[in-house]
DNA sequence: TAGATTGTTAATCGATTAACAATC
DNA sequence: TAGATTGTTAATCGATTAACAATC
């Protein structure tokens, strides 16, 4: 039986690709029209055949001895990762962090449109942060079918996120991007994408210990690790 | 020759003992005394052995036929972690994302304890964010010195990202918590921790186009499964 | 004792890395 | 042609999962 399904990328390979995206922007602006794994890889900290194998995800395929064509190689990631024509979001929740998100303006670089907020605070709805209005909550399955938005970004607090997290469901979007740190249920159709500061603090505190074990000298050795790199 | 050195545990058990963690504070709450490898997967979706090695690298043991003590549990976690006593961070980088964090209340649960924010724009220094005062950055050796502080949270805009760090490393600090999409460069002797939000948005935009295709329908499918799940 | 659960040892799985052939 | 680089196949490594012995 032949197999029409698209292999799977690794997952692993699939969230690098981003650092590779920067890059790549980076050295189209200064006017580079080729690149090589090697040099890719020496800049980003990684080995090079990493590199290929995480490019040929993508489907794109360089030339020996010459490398990548840069603008192809921007388009095949963009192409691959669905970055090329925007996508819009909504954001459930305009606390203090989600007020934030929806003023920031980093996610335009990822083509991620974040085109309203929602909530239950009478006190928030109706008001706009940086050009972003908020509703109430109630009107989120209508906007959601009638501007066909399926990502959701969800900064309530945690008391209320699975409720909010129903709601989203129930409204039709199809992707929740989760920064509370309760641990969602949902049907296997909705994605849920774990942002989950506390395990990358949990992260942070374990290397730090070991870190401190290896180096326990603090100023002294520190500055001159610091004058050796530049 | 005698191995001194403590094991060191696989980063993705790290990663999970957080929510581990959460979970068990909401039983003691609930005056829980004990609990099983399979009580606690089964609540967090995981496998019962996985939880089990995940727990051992803190050096709990239980008790075959009954569980763990969760007091106990709790504690051998925190303790791990580092939780246990509370730790002291910086925030370089007052703008929109900066201020929300410096505002944020969540990160006392896990014991961080986000002391002050610095910033290199006058119009800033000198205001409070939620009690939290804003430095001018030339005041960051003098008080990472001082007050002993180790973790500094790095949200500057990418432009300024690299001096930033240089700066906190030249202060002192030993670990930055990076949430700029930088590459950041740093000496060994450092702990760099990336958000990396980026990475994440390129996983769930992957996920989300697999899902789509093979949930193709849109409203009928995903009610009948949210009905499912009440 | 019987049986549920822990803890450990072995098998599997997937990703990373190394080796090498193909190519311009 | 020679050599740098791509792309692929094989080996290694680490984490997850399965199997099973130990224990209360």
């Amino acid at each position: 039986m032949r197999e029409v399904e698209p292999k799977i990328a690794p997952l692993p390979s699939v969230r690098r690709l981003p650092a590779y995206l920067r890059l790549l922007h980076e050295l189209r602006d200064r006017g580079r029209d080729v690149v090589s794994c090697t040099h890719i890889a020496a800049e980003l900290d990684v080995g090079s055949v990493q590199v290929r194998k995480d490019l040929a995800v993508t489907g794109i395929v360089g030339k020996p001895r010459i490398g990548y064509h840069v603008p192809e190689l921007i388009a095949a990631i963009e192409n691959f990762l669905g970055w090329n024509n925007a996508s819009d979001a909504f954001l459930v929740g305009v606390g203090s962090l989600g007020a934030a998100l929806l003023g920031y303006d980093g996610f335009a670089e990822y083509n991620l449109n974040l085109v309203a907020g929602f909530d239950i605070d009478p006190a928030r709805i109706g008001r706009s942060i940086r050009g972003k209005k908020v509703f109430a909550l109630e009107k989120l399955p209508d906007l959601t079918r009638r501007m066909r938005v399926l990502i959701g970004i969800l900064t309530v607090p945690d008391a209320a996120a699975q409720a909010a997290a129903d709601a989203m469901v129930a409204a039709g979007l199809r992707a929740i991007w989760n920064y509370t740190s309760v641990h969602l249920r949902a049907p296997e159709s909705v994605v849920v994408e774990d942002v989950n500061l506390a395990a990358m603090l949990a992260a942070l505190s374990n290397r730090l210990t070991g870190s401190l074990r290896q180096w326990p000298a603090q100023t002294a050795r520190i500055k001159s690790a610091a004058r050796r790199r530049s």
